[in-house]
DNA sequence: GTCAAGCTTGACGGTGGTGTCAAACATGAC
DNA sequence: GTCATGTTTGACACCACCGTCAAGCTTGAC
Protein backbone atom coordinates (compact mmCIF):
# COMPACT_ATOMS: atom_id res chain seq x y z
CA UNK A 1 0.00 0.00 0.00
CA UNK A 2 2.58 2.56 -0.87
CA UNK A 3 1.61 5.91 -2.39
CA UNK A 4 -1.11 5.90 -0.35
CA UNK A 5 -3.87 8.80 -0.50
CA UNK A 6 -2.88 11.33 2.23
CA UNK A 7 -6.46 13.27 2.19
CA UNK A 8 -9.68 11.85 4.25
CA UNK A 9 -12.02 10.89 1.41
CA UNK A 10 -15.50 10.38 3.54
CA UNK A 11 -14.59 14.52 4.20
CA UNK A 12 -13.47 15.81 1.18
CA UNK A 13 -16.62 14.42 -0.93
CA UNK A 14 -19.03 15.52 1.95
CA UNK A 15 -17.67 19.08 0.75
CA UNK A 16 -17.40 18.47 -2.52
CA UNK A 17 -21.71 17.87 -2.24
CA UNK A 18 -22.36 20.48 -0.07
CA UNK A 19 -20.21 22.84 -2.89
CA UNK A 20 -21.84 21.50 -5.79
CA UNK A 21 -24.95 21.59 -4.07
CA UNK A 22 -25.04 25.52 -3.61
CA UNK A 23 -23.51 26.25 -6.74
CA UNK A 24 -24.41 23.70 -9.05
CA UNK A 25 -22.11 21.78 -11.42
CA UNK A 26 -21.80 24.57 -14.23
CA UNK A 27 -20.82 27.30 -11.46
CA UNK A 28 -18.19 25.15 -9.73
CA UNK A 29 -14.88 25.05 -10.20
CA UNK A 30 -12.25 22.66 -9.35
CA UNK A 31 -10.71 25.19 -6.97
CA UNK A 32 -13.60 25.56 -5.51
CA UNK A 33 -13.82 22.14 -4.35
CA UNK A 34 -10.11 22.33 -3.49
CA UNK A 35 -10.77 25.46 -1.29
CA UNK A 36 -13.55 23.86 0.68
CA UNK A 37 -12.16 20.54 0.77
CA UNK A 38 -8.19 21.95 1.77
CA UNK A 39 -7.05 19.35 -0.86
CA UNK A 40 -5.14 20.66 -3.82
CA UNK A 41 -6.33 20.66 -7.08
CA UNK A 42 -3.83 18.42 -8.73
CA UNK A 43 -4.63 16.02 -5.98
CA UNK A 44 -8.12 16.18 -7.30
CA UNK A 45 -7.62 15.79 -10.49
CA UNK A 46 -4.80 12.79 -9.49
CA UNK A 47 -7.75 10.97 -7.53
CA UNK A 48 -10.76 11.79 -9.47
CA UNK A 49 -9.89 12.49 -13.11
CA UNK A 50 -11.83 15.77 -13.84
CA UNK A 51 -14.61 17.57 -12.56
CA UNK A 52 -17.84 15.45 -14.49
CA UNK A 53 -16.40 11.77 -12.89
CA UNK A 54 -16.41 13.76 -9.49
CA UNK A 55 -19.59 15.01 -9.63
CA UNK A 56 -20.88 11.59 -10.23
CA UNK A 57 -19.05 9.96 -7.36
CA UNK A 58 -20.46 12.71 -5.25
CA UNK A 59 -23.91 12.47 -6.83
CA UNK A 60 -24.10 8.71 -6.12
CA UNK A 61 -23.37 9.29 -2.57
CA UNK A 62 -26.36 11.59 -2.45
CA UNK A 63 -28.67 9.65 -4.60
CA UNK A 64 -28.64 6.77 -1.98
CA UNK A 65 -28.99 9.24 0.84
CA UNK A 66 -32.14 10.89 -0.76
CA UNK A 67 -33.92 7.38 -1.66
CA UNK A 68 -33.27 6.18 1.83
CA UNK A 69 -34.82 9.57 3.58
CA UNK A 70 -37.87 9.44 0.97
CA UNK A 71 -38.39 5.76 1.29
CA UNK A 72 -38.39 6.28 5.52
CA UNK A 73 -41.17 9.56 4.63
CA UNK A 74 -43.28 7.31 2.57
CA UNK A 75 -43.65 4.54 5.49
CA UNK A 76 -45.81 6.42 7.05
CA UNK A 77 -49.15 4.03 7.90
CA UNK A 78 -51.94 6.26 6.00
CA UNK A 79 -51.43 7.37 2.38
CA UNK A 80 -52.14 11.20 3.32
CA UNK A 81 -49.74 11.22 6.09
CA UNK A 82 -47.25 9.51 3.38
CA UNK A 83 -47.31 11.70 0.75
CA UNK A 84 -47.17 14.77 3.21
CA UNK A 85 -44.19 13.50 4.75
CA UNK A 86 -42.83 12.95 1.29
CA UNK A 87 -43.01 16.30 0.18
CA UNK A 88 -42.56 17.76 3.61
CA UNK A 89 -38.90 15.84 3.17
CA UNK A 90 -37.93 17.30 -0.12
CA UNK A 91 -39.15 20.73 0.72
CA UNK A 92 -37.33 20.32 4.40
CA UNK A 93 -33.73 19.46 2.39
CA UNK A 94 -34.10 22.32 -0.20
CA UNK A 95 -34.85 25.12 2.02
CA UNK A 96 -32.01 23.97 4.77
CA UNK A 97 -28.72 26.43 4.97
CA UNK A 98 -28.45 30.68 4.08
CA UNK A 99 -29.09 30.89 1.31
CA UNK A 100 -30.89 27.47 0.84
CA UNK A 101 -29.51 25.30 -1.32
CA UNK A 102 -32.26 24.26 -3.26
CA UNK A 103 -32.23 20.88 -4.87
CA UNK A 104 -29.17 19.07 -6.43
CA UNK A 105 -31.11 17.41 -8.77
CA UNK A 106 -32.88 19.78 -10.41
CA UNK A 107 -29.81 21.92 -10.24
CA UNK A 108 -28.22 19.58 -12.73
CA UNK A 109 -31.16 18.73 -14.82
CA UNK A 110 -31.67 22.38 -15.78
CA UNK A 111 -27.26 23.15 -15.87
CA UNK A 112 -26.53 23.58 -19.39
CA UNK A 113 -22.73 22.53 -18.25
CA UNK A 114 -23.69 19.59 -17.20
CA UNK A 115 -25.02 18.12 -20.56
CA UNK A 116 -23.00 14.70 -20.37
CA UNK A 117 -24.70 11.47 -21.00
CA UNK A 118 -23.05 10.17 -17.86
CA UNK A 119 -24.56 12.91 -16.00
CA UNK A 120 -28.12 12.71 -17.56
CA UNK A 121 -28.50 9.00 -16.97
CA UNK A 122 -27.20 9.51 -13.20
CA UNK A 123 -29.99 12.13 -12.67
CA UNK A 124 -32.59 9.40 -14.81
CA UNK A 125 -31.83 6.63 -12.33
CA UNK A 126 -32.92 8.58 -9.25
CA UNK A 127 -35.79 10.15 -10.52
CA UNK A 128 -36.42 6.69 -11.64
CA UNK A 129 -36.35 5.37 -8.49
CA UNK A 130 -37.96 7.73 -6.88
CA UNK A 131 -40.71 7.27 -9.16
CA UNK A 132 -40.54 3.20 -8.00
CA UNK A 133 -40.83 4.47 -4.35
CA UNK A 134 -43.78 6.27 -4.62
CA UNK A 135 -45.39 4.00 -7.43
CA UNK A 136 -44.91 1.16 -4.97
CA UNK A 137 -46.64 3.32 -1.51
CA UNK A 138 -49.17 4.03 -3.99
CA UNK A 139 -50.28 0.37 -5.06
CA UNK A 140 -51.70 -0.79 -1.33
CA UNK A 141 -55.22 -1.27 -1.28
CA UNK A 142 -55.96 1.54 0.88
CA UNK A 143 -54.07 4.00 -1.33
CA UNK A 144 -55.60 2.39 -4.44
CA UNK A 145 -59.20 2.96 -3.34
CA UNK A 146 -58.55 6.32 -2.74
CA UNK A 147 -56.90 7.75 -6.20
CA UNK A 148 -58.33 9.66 -8.54
CA UNK A 149 -56.01 8.09 -11.06
CA UNK A 150 -54.11 5.45 -11.50
CA UNK A 151 -51.17 4.61 -9.03
CA UNK A 152 -48.41 5.36 -11.96
CA UNK A 153 -49.69 8.25 -13.32
CA UNK A 154 -50.15 9.21 -9.69
CA UNK A 155 -46.30 8.29 -8.75
CA UNK A 156 -44.98 10.22 -12.10
CA UNK A 157 -47.55 13.65 -11.14
CA UNK A 158 -46.05 13.27 -7.66
CA UNK A 159 -42.62 13.15 -9.22
CA UNK A 160 -42.73 15.75 -11.43
CA UNK A 161 -44.26 18.25 -9.06
CA UNK A 162 -41.37 17.85 -6.11
CA UNK A 163 -39.27 19.29 -9.62
CA UNK A 164 -41.77 21.96 -9.94
CA UNK A 165 -42.08 23.09 -6.32
CA UNK A 166 -37.89 22.79 -6.08
CA UNK A 167 -38.20 25.83 -8.80
CA UNK A 168 -41.39 27.70 -6.81
CA UNK A 169 -38.66 27.58 -3.93
CA UNK A 170 -35.91 29.09 -5.86
CA UNK A 171 -38.22 32.09 -6.99
CA UNK A 172 -40.58 32.63 -4.00
CA UNK A 173 -38.57 31.80 -1.45
CA UNK A 174 -41.51 30.55 0.81
CA UNK A 175 -41.19 27.26 2.46
CA UNK A 176 -45.11 27.45 3.48
CA UNK A 177 -46.17 28.41 -0.14
CA UNK A 178 -44.58 25.17 -1.20
CA UNK A 179 -46.04 23.07 1.45
CA UNK A 180 -49.41 24.38 0.71
CA UNK A 181 -48.89 23.71 -3.11
CA UNK A 182 -48.21 19.91 -2.28
CA UNK A 183 -51.32 20.14 -0.22
CA UNK A 184 -53.70 21.38 -2.62
CA UNK A 185 -52.08 18.43 -4.90
CA UNK A 186 -52.60 15.90 -2.63
CA UNK A 187 -56.54 16.80 -2.00
CA UNK A 188 -56.78 16.74 -5.77
CA UNK A 189 -55.17 13.22 -6.38
CA UNK A 190 -56.64 11.48 -2.77
CA UNK A 191 -60.27 11.11 -2.45
CA UNK A 192 -61.65 11.21 1.49
CA UNK A 193 -61.53 8.58 3.24
CA UNK A 194 -65.27 8.47 3.26
CA UNK A 195 -66.34 7.44 0.05
CA UNK A 196 -68.85 9.95 -2.28
CA UNK A 197 -68.57 13.25 -3.97
CA UNK A 198 -65.08 15.06 -2.82
CA UNK A 199 -65.29 18.16 -0.63
CA UNK A 200 -64.23 21.60 -2.14
CA UNK A 201 -63.23 22.79 1.18
CA UNK A 202 -59.39 21.67 0.60
CA UNK B 1 -30.89 62.49 -33.54
CA UNK B 2 -26.92 62.52 -33.82
CA UNK B 3 -25.20 59.45 -33.01
CA UNK B 4 -27.67 57.01 -33.80
CA UNK B 5 -27.57 53.07 -33.31
CA UNK B 6 -25.82 51.62 -36.09
CA UNK B 7 -27.09 48.25 -35.05
CA UNK B 8 -30.91 46.55 -35.78
CA UNK B 9 -32.20 46.63 -31.93
CA UNK B 10 -35.39 44.26 -32.98
CA UNK B 11 -32.85 41.83 -34.61
CA UNK B 12 -30.15 41.95 -31.48
CA UNK B 13 -32.89 41.56 -29.22
CA UNK B 14 -34.16 38.69 -30.95
CA UNK B 15 -30.88 37.09 -31.45
CA UNK B 16 -29.89 37.51 -27.58
CA UNK B 17 -32.68 35.95 -26.89
CA UNK B 18 -32.50 32.86 -28.50
CA UNK B 19 -28.86 32.62 -27.08
CA UNK B 20 -29.84 32.92 -23.52
CA UNK B 21 -32.64 30.84 -24.00
CA UNK B 22 -30.55 27.53 -25.43
CA UNK B 23 -27.32 28.29 -23.33
CA UNK B 24 -29.08 29.79 -20.15
CA UNK B 25 -28.22 32.88 -18.44
CA UNK B 26 -24.83 32.28 -16.20
CA UNK B 27 -23.46 29.81 -19.61
CA UNK B 28 -23.85 32.88 -21.79
CA UNK B 29 -20.77 35.17 -22.37
CA UNK B 30 -21.62 38.84 -24.03
CA UNK B 31 -18.92 37.81 -27.06
CA UNK B 32 -21.47 34.72 -27.39
CA UNK B 33 -24.30 37.63 -27.97
CA UNK B 34 -22.01 39.59 -29.80
CA UNK B 35 -21.13 36.64 -32.54
CA UNK B 36 -24.81 36.02 -32.30
CA UNK B 37 -26.07 39.44 -33.17
CA UNK B 38 -23.26 40.43 -35.70
CA UNK B 39 -22.91 43.38 -33.01
CA UNK B 40 -19.10 43.68 -31.20
CA UNK B 41 -19.33 44.08 -27.54
CA UNK B 42 -18.64 47.06 -26.85
CA UNK B 43 -21.71 48.40 -28.79
CA UNK B 44 -23.75 45.83 -26.33
CA UNK B 45 -21.91 47.52 -23.19
CA UNK B 46 -22.73 50.87 -24.43
CA UNK B 47 -25.96 49.82 -25.28
CA UNK B 48 -26.91 48.20 -22.33
CA UNK B 49 -24.70 48.94 -19.57
CA UNK B 50 -24.23 44.88 -18.88
CA UNK B 51 -25.34 41.70 -18.72
CA UNK B 52 -28.11 41.50 -16.76
CA UNK B 53 -29.48 44.51 -17.82
CA UNK B 54 -29.26 43.16 -21.31
CA UNK B 55 -31.05 40.14 -19.89
CA UNK B 56 -33.54 42.14 -18.17
CA UNK B 57 -34.46 43.51 -21.71
CA UNK B 58 -34.76 40.49 -23.52
CA UNK B 59 -37.12 38.89 -20.82
CA UNK B 60 -39.27 41.50 -20.69
CA UNK B 61 -40.26 41.28 -24.74
CA UNK B 62 -40.30 36.86 -24.11
CA UNK B 63 -42.56 37.12 -20.58
CA UNK B 64 -44.96 39.36 -22.74
CA UNK B 65 -44.92 36.87 -25.79
CA UNK B 66 -45.32 33.99 -23.53
CA UNK B 67 -48.40 35.69 -21.54
CA UNK B 68 -50.26 36.14 -24.84
CA UNK B 69 -49.64 32.56 -26.06
CA UNK B 70 -50.56 31.42 -22.66
CA UNK B 71 -53.58 33.59 -22.64
CA UNK B 72 -54.59 32.46 -26.24
CA UNK B 73 -54.48 28.66 -25.60
CA UNK B 74 -56.69 29.41 -22.65
CA UNK B 75 -59.41 30.85 -24.39
CA UNK B 76 -60.36 27.11 -25.56
CA UNK B 77 -64.15 27.29 -24.22
CA UNK B 78 -64.29 23.98 -22.57
CA UNK B 79 -61.75 23.68 -19.53
CA UNK B 80 -60.56 20.16 -20.08
CA UNK B 81 -59.42 21.41 -23.89
CA UNK B 82 -58.48 25.02 -22.32
CA UNK B 83 -56.09 23.40 -19.84
CA UNK B 84 -54.75 20.80 -22.06
CA UNK B 85 -53.94 23.67 -24.73
CA UNK B 86 -52.21 25.45 -22.21
CA UNK B 87 -49.76 22.62 -21.17
CA UNK B 88 -49.42 21.97 -25.10
CA UNK B 89 -48.40 25.13 -25.41
CA UNK B 90 -45.61 25.17 -22.97
CA UNK B 91 -44.58 21.74 -23.66
CA UNK B 92 -44.12 22.41 -27.49
CA UNK B 93 -42.38 25.70 -26.49
CA UNK B 94 -39.69 23.93 -24.40
CA UNK B 95 -39.38 21.04 -26.91
CA UNK B 96 -38.61 23.42 -30.08
CA UNK B 97 -35.24 23.53 -31.90
CA UNK B 98 -32.09 21.38 -31.91
CA UNK B 99 -31.05 20.42 -29.26
CA UNK B 100 -34.13 21.31 -27.70
CA UNK B 101 -34.31 25.00 -26.14
CA UNK B 102 -36.10 23.86 -22.57
CA UNK B 103 -37.95 26.99 -20.48
CA UNK B 104 -35.79 30.31 -20.55
CA UNK B 105 -37.73 30.91 -17.25
CA UNK B 106 -37.16 27.99 -15.46
CA UNK B 107 -33.24 28.09 -16.39
CA UNK B 108 -32.91 30.59 -15.24
CA UNK B 109 -34.81 30.53 -11.71
CA UNK B 110 -32.18 27.79 -11.44
CA UNK B 111 -29.36 29.02 -12.25
CA UNK B 112 -27.43 30.40 -9.75
CA UNK B 113 -25.04 32.92 -11.88
CA UNK B 114 -28.79 34.57 -12.20
CA UNK B 115 -29.22 35.46 -8.40
CA UNK B 116 -29.65 39.75 -9.04
CA UNK B 117 -32.87 40.44 -6.96
CA UNK B 118 -34.05 42.76 -10.24
CA UNK B 119 -33.84 38.76 -12.12
CA UNK B 120 -35.82 37.78 -9.27
CA UNK B 121 -38.17 40.00 -9.51
CA UNK B 122 -38.90 39.20 -13.25
CA UNK B 123 -39.28 35.82 -13.20
CA UNK B 124 -41.85 36.13 -10.24
CA UNK B 125 -43.46 39.03 -12.18
CA UNK B 126 -44.27 36.61 -15.08
CA UNK B 127 -45.15 33.43 -13.24
CA UNK B 128 -47.46 35.70 -10.83
CA UNK B 129 -49.27 36.89 -14.27
CA UNK B 130 -49.16 33.06 -15.55
CA UNK B 131 -50.84 31.96 -12.28
CA UNK B 132 -53.54 34.58 -12.78
CA UNK B 133 -54.12 33.79 -16.27
CA UNK B 134 -54.99 30.01 -15.20
CA UNK B 135 -56.81 31.54 -11.99
CA UNK B 136 -59.37 33.36 -13.53
CA UNK B 137 -59.94 30.84 -16.53
CA UNK B 138 -61.09 28.33 -13.86
CA UNK B 139 -63.02 30.74 -11.97
CA UNK B 140 -65.81 30.63 -14.52
CA UNK B 141 -68.71 28.51 -13.53
CA UNK B 142 -68.29 25.69 -15.50
CA UNK B 143 -64.42 24.87 -14.48
CA UNK B 144 -65.66 26.07 -10.80
CA UNK B 145 -68.19 22.88 -10.63
CA UNK B 146 -65.84 20.70 -11.90
CA UNK B 147 -62.67 21.51 -10.30
CA UNK B 148 -61.97 18.85 -7.07
CA UNK B 149 -59.80 21.98 -5.38
CA UNK B 150 -60.88 25.34 -5.54
CA UNK B 151 -59.25 27.70 -8.36
CA UNK B 152 -56.51 29.40 -6.41
CA UNK B 153 -55.33 26.55 -5.73
CA UNK B 154 -55.74 24.80 -8.50
CA UNK B 155 -54.23 27.64 -10.31
CA UNK B 156 -51.02 27.33 -8.07
CA UNK B 157 -50.69 23.50 -8.75
CA UNK B 158 -50.91 24.20 -12.55
CA UNK B 159 -48.50 26.43 -12.78
CA UNK B 160 -46.13 24.79 -10.65
CA UNK B 161 -46.89 21.39 -12.74
CA UNK B 162 -45.38 23.34 -15.63
CA UNK B 163 -42.48 24.05 -13.96
CA UNK B 164 -42.09 20.21 -13.00
CA UNK B 165 -42.71 19.49 -16.71
CA UNK B 166 -39.18 21.75 -17.94
CA UNK B 167 -37.33 19.47 -15.64
CA UNK B 168 -38.43 16.18 -17.02
CA UNK B 169 -37.87 17.78 -20.66
CA UNK B 170 -34.73 18.09 -19.88
CA UNK B 171 -34.14 14.87 -17.60
CA UNK B 172 -36.11 12.74 -20.30
CA UNK B 173 -36.24 14.16 -23.59
CA UNK B 174 -39.56 12.33 -24.23
CA UNK B 175 -42.92 15.26 -25.28
CA UNK B 176 -44.96 12.61 -24.95
CA UNK B 177 -44.00 11.46 -21.51
CA UNK B 178 -44.93 15.37 -20.76
CA UNK B 179 -47.81 15.11 -22.36
CA UNK B 180 -49.41 12.09 -20.60
CA UNK B 181 -48.10 13.43 -17.16
CA UNK B 182 -49.82 17.20 -17.88
CA UNK B 183 -52.98 15.04 -18.93
CA UNK B 184 -53.05 12.82 -15.41
CA UNK B 185 -53.24 16.30 -13.67
CA UNK B 186 -55.93 17.16 -15.51
CA UNK B 187 -57.52 14.10 -15.28
CA UNK B 188 -56.91 14.40 -11.16
CA UNK B 189 -58.10 18.24 -10.99
CA UNK B 190 -61.11 17.92 -13.11
CA UNK B 191 -63.96 15.30 -12.29
CA UNK B 192 -66.15 13.97 -15.09
CA UNK B 193 -68.84 16.34 -16.74
CA UNK B 194 -71.43 13.94 -15.31
CA UNK B 195 -71.25 15.02 -12.28
CA UNK B 196 -71.14 12.43 -9.20
CA UNK B 197 -67.86 9.20 -8.46
CA UNK B 198 -65.04 9.91 -10.44
CA UNK B 199 -63.64 6.77 -12.76
CA UNK B 200 -60.30 4.96 -12.19
CA UNK B 201 -59.87 4.80 -16.00
CA UNK B 202 -58.21 7.93 -16.37
C1' DG C 1 17.76 0.96 5.23
C1' DT C 2 16.39 0.66 0.58
C1' DC C 3 13.12 1.01 -2.85
C1' DA C 4 9.33 1.66 -5.98
C1' DA C 5 4.74 3.08 -6.38
C1' DG C 6 1.66 6.53 -6.12
C1' DC C 7 0.36 10.97 -3.96
C1' DT C 8 1.37 15.94 -3.46
C1' DT C 9 2.82 20.36 -4.87
C1' DG C 10 3.47 24.54 -7.36
C1' DA C 11 4.06 26.28 -11.72
C1' DC C 12 2.97 26.57 -16.66
C1' DG C 13 0.47 27.39 -21.09
C1' DG C 14 -3.57 28.23 -23.05
C1' DT C 15 -8.28 29.82 -23.11
C1' DG C 16 -11.99 32.74 -22.05
C1' DG C 17 -14.58 35.94 -19.20
C1' DT C 18 -15.70 41.00 -17.58
C1' DG C 19 -15.84 45.81 -17.96
C1' DT C 20 -13.34 50.11 -19.55
C1' DC C 21 -11.43 53.52 -22.54
C1' DA C 22 -9.61 56.65 -26.04
C1' DA C 23 -9.68 57.34 -30.70
C1' DA C 24 -12.16 57.06 -34.93
C1' DC C 25 -16.48 57.53 -37.03
C1' DA C 26 -21.33 58.60 -38.57
C1' DT C 27 -25.12 61.57 -38.58
C1' DG C 28 -28.71 65.01 -38.02
C1' DA C 29 -29.02 69.96 -36.72
C1' DC C 30 -27.79 74.35 -37.93
C1' DG D 1 -19.79 72.77 -44.54
C1' DT D 2 -19.34 72.71 -39.66
C1' DC D 3 -20.27 70.85 -35.41
C1' DA D 4 -21.75 68.40 -31.34
C1' DT D 5 -23.34 64.14 -29.94
C1' DG D 6 -23.56 59.46 -29.35
C1' DT D 7 -21.83 55.02 -31.50
C1' DT D 8 -18.37 51.96 -32.94
C1' DT D 9 -14.01 49.81 -32.66
C1' DG D 10 -10.02 47.44 -31.03
C1' DA D 11 -6.96 47.24 -27.40
C1' DC D 12 -6.15 46.91 -22.53
C1' DA D 13 -6.02 45.36 -17.65
C1' DC D 14 -7.42 42.02 -14.86
C1' DC D 15 -9.10 37.81 -13.21
C1' DA D 16 -10.61 32.92 -13.36
C1' DC D 17 -10.60 28.42 -15.30
C1' DC D 18 -8.82 23.92 -17.13
C1' DG D 19 -5.75 20.22 -17.49
C1' DT D 20 -0.88 18.86 -17.31
C1' DC D 21 3.60 17.92 -15.62
C1' DA D 22 8.09 17.32 -13.42
C1' DA D 23 10.03 17.32 -9.08
C1' DG D 24 9.57 16.21 -4.35
C1' DC D 25 7.62 13.46 -0.81
C1' DT D 26 5.41 9.58 1.93
C1' DT D 27 4.72 5.12 2.81
C1' DG D 28 4.45 0.11 3.17
C1' DA D 29 7.02 -3.87 1.44
C1' DC D 30 11.10 -6.30 1.61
Amino acid sequence: MVGQRQFDERRTLDRAREVFWLKGYGATSMQDLASASGVLRGSLYNAYRDKETLFLRVFDDYAEQFLADAAQALAQPVVDQALRAFFDFTITSMTTGVPTRGCLTTKTAIDTKADGERIRAALRDLLDKMERLVHERLSTGEARSRLAIPPAEAARVLITMTRGIVVMERVYQDPERLRATAAALIDALLTPVDPGRRSQTG
